[in-house]
DNA sequence: TGTACGCCTTGACAAAAATCAAAAAGTAAT
DNA sequence: ATTACTTTTTGATTTTTGTCAAGGCGTACA
């Protein structure tokens, strides 16, 4: 305890508080939050780096600590008893996980692995939730996080029941492009492995390969490793989104960010 | 207007607002409001009576009222272009839908349909939004609540990808024993349609129909009609649960209540 | 007592996806 | 470059699910 006073005077942990003050300062979702508050969450946090595959917390483990990804990719998956995974999600730098589970039985719902070198802050869910009961502000932003979450879900169920999987990975390279270039020749960039985007979509790393194929053919769009292009946004979105509820601007879709 | 100014002195229209009362009170996600708040919901509330089919509102509707089911099933889904049917859920007596909307963009997020012969009272969400804004005690239980709806869906995502037709079956009939007895002899009742039991597992009808047999084959469970039999839970929970990640006794799923 | 209309099942077939096995391509370190 | 390694693709095959068409069953209703 001693040295870990001692050790708040040296840059290397004065570091971690101030990257974990810059961290939390930075997302929209603290931003009805305390400066105090913020600091005391800073005091408290851990830095966790890891490499592909490091495990930060099993499924139904006791939650004690939320997280924040600094760095890299996180996936959250669930296994069952045969060993077959289902991914939950991916979540890219700025995402919380391990959050939810407070207003539960304080049991985290999935495994988070890292899915390649990864940075990530945690912090104790204690705080937190004493915070969430104490600042109605940041309940309601908690209910508006967890709303969209939901949307999400019910989306990606809808997905894995109506679309087949050549329309599943062009939904999701649409959701790549989304937010940025909408018109000319389009460069997309898989974020992560392919076979970590076939778990993503819920299926197997050769139905993947052979269905991108399937798309290409379909949609005319290039494909060259990691890199896809394609001419046209509508190439894709008459293709994928005709089997499902929302036309192609569809909001509440994140991947990165 | 002044027609239902004169109308609330008569006892049917008196009988709604009594009867919403009490439907209100008996939730317990109402049971931190006051009085008052239950009182005022109730003076604005509406009685739905349809039979199967009946729309209350459409996916993408601006959300303007939020509903409880009173008796019978409602079946909320959504539709693709193409008209196939995404079912996200069946709600059962006590169950409130068309709530989330406040936190987002004020559109509904599903289709609402009566599935048999139906009521439903509805209140208006205005209403419902400021006393949470107001109230933290009932944004805790909204918290709670739709932490409890995630895993749910976490859940329903994670059978879709990992179990098969036969184990999801499965997996419904024991949701459906689940509270009840749990030895002996069981008598489950299908609480509506195979049709709809289908939809709402992610199956057509015949591949529904042809799995429940290769469930009885494999399990020994016997069918006749809508009643199913079984001798004992774990008949049915290491053929199922095997393919998910939680054990039999497995909390978070309920069908009805 | 039909008979009309759902609901459910069955059969034959087609499509989609998983599986098993192996080769090819790409990457990093030597 | 060469090796060792991982990721990705391909081929052959099986399993699973969907589709289309037809028939059976049960119930409500004239």
């Amino acid at each position: 305890m001693m040295s870990v006073q001692k050790s708040t005077q040296q840059p290397a942990h004065l570091n971690i508080q101030e990257k974990a003050t810059q961290l939390l300062k930075s997302l929209r979702f603290f931003t009805k939050c305390s400066e105090d508050f913020i600091n005391n969450l800073a005091q408290r946090a851990h830095l966790i780096s890891g490499s592909k595959g490091k495990v930060f917390f099993l499924h139904e483990d006791e939650a004690t600590r939320f997280y924040i990804v600094a760095k890299g990719w996180v996936k959250l998956y669930r296994e069952a008893l045969d060993g077959s995974q289902a991914v939950v999600d991916i979540l890219p730098e700025g995402h919380i996980f391990g959050d939810s589970a407070i207003f539960q039985d304080d049991l985290y719902p999935y495994t988070a692995e890292a899915s390649e070198n990864v940075e990530v802050f945690s912090f104790p869910l204690n705080d937190f939730k004493a915070e969430i009961e104490k600042n109605p502000q940041l309940a309601l932003e908690m209910l508006s996080t967890m709303a969209r979450y939901r949307r999400q879900q019910d989306q990606e169920l809808e997905h894995q029941i109506l679309q087949n999987a050549p329309q599943r990975i062009g939904c999701f390279l649409l959701r790549l492009v989304n937010q940025h270039q909408e018109d000319g020749t389009i460069n997309i960039h898989l974020p992560y492995d392919k076979t970590l985007v076939a778990s993503r979509l819920g299926m197997q790393p050769e139905t993947f390969s052979r269905a991108l194929g399937k798309l290409k053919n379909a949609t005319g769009i290039k494909v060259k490793g990691a890199t896809i292009t394609l001419d046209s946004i509508s190439q894709l979105s008459t293709y994928s989104c005709s089997a499902c509820s929302s036309e192609f601007p569809c909001k509440d879709l994140s991947i990165g960010e």
